[in-house]
DNA sequence: TGTTGGCAGTCTCGAAAAGAGACCAGCACT
DNA sequence: AGTGCTGGTCTCTTTTCGAGACTGCCAACA
């Protein structure tokens, strides 16, 4: 199982970085990987590369999204380095949520992946009409 | 210093259509994203861009998924319309998968996020351990 | 004075999804 | 006759997710 897939070079790189590892700590592709592409990083990524939120903008920015899972999120993208969390002690005291270098750097290639998602929404769409008339 | 990479009407666009909508079907980039970014969908995609795999070769190139989350990952791929599966009549019916021209063309921006993800992965495991250590 | 409402969360509980592993039919090799 | 390989499905258990109630604080309103 270990001999046949030694053909290309920086796919295959990339692949190995991505299979190699005997579990997940050896593996920092899936690693990152994983810290991304939850259910609601993406989309809360994409929100604050625009401007930074606050907790509530969010929450009304993002309907349907329940405060456990928006609260988690973000912690989880603040955890990885890639949002910033700043408290204000106004009155009732805000909160402010921000990108962090890494995390715009982290934004282009995501931006790729949704610009490519707004252009191929279409096919997507049909691909999937058409496989589950076959069914 | 602000969001002052990102505001590009383009992205600024892509940003309305990813939260605008007021629901799942209204929202194409959600609808493809949430099909990519699945635990196992972007590895087993990375897997077959190398070349076409079979199942068995697939299960164990990634030893630690199950084969219950293979076969479901692969066949919501294939209903997404990124792989192509065909079955071979020989003496042990053997079945290939393989990445369709959708899938090759969705393969390319996913591989850029990879690569960043390789080429950042110790700034966010420092990050990581960073914020760890203050709790 | 009591009430209401916004802020940023936490807590709990039921539902949905993921993981582990047994099981299936058919065929080849020993 | 037994073992192993093919590509799966079925069941059971653990993990994760989602909805909504609840907290503490303060400000405005009646």
């Amino acid at each position: 199982m270990d001999g046949k897939i030694v053909n290309l070079k920086s796919k295959l790189e990339i692949y190995k970085a991505m299979t190699a590892g005997a579990n997940f700590a050896d593996c920092p592709v899936r690693d990152v990987i994983n810290g991304i592409n939850g259910k609601w990083s993406p989309l809360l990524v994409m929100a604050l590369a625009e401007k930074p939120y606050r907790f509530g903008e969010l929450r009304r920015l993002v309907p349907d999204i329940s405060q456990r899972m928006l609260t988690q999120t973000l912690h989880e993208l603040q955890r990885d380095g890639y949002v910033h969390r700043e408290v204000f002690p106004t009155k009732p005291p805000s909160v402010e949520y921000s990108l962090t270098d890494l995390g715009r750097s982290m934004f282009v290639p995501l931006c790729h992946l949704v610009q490519w998602a707004e252009l191929n929404h279409d096919a997507v769409r049909e691909a999937r009409a058409a496989f589950d008339a076959r069914m």
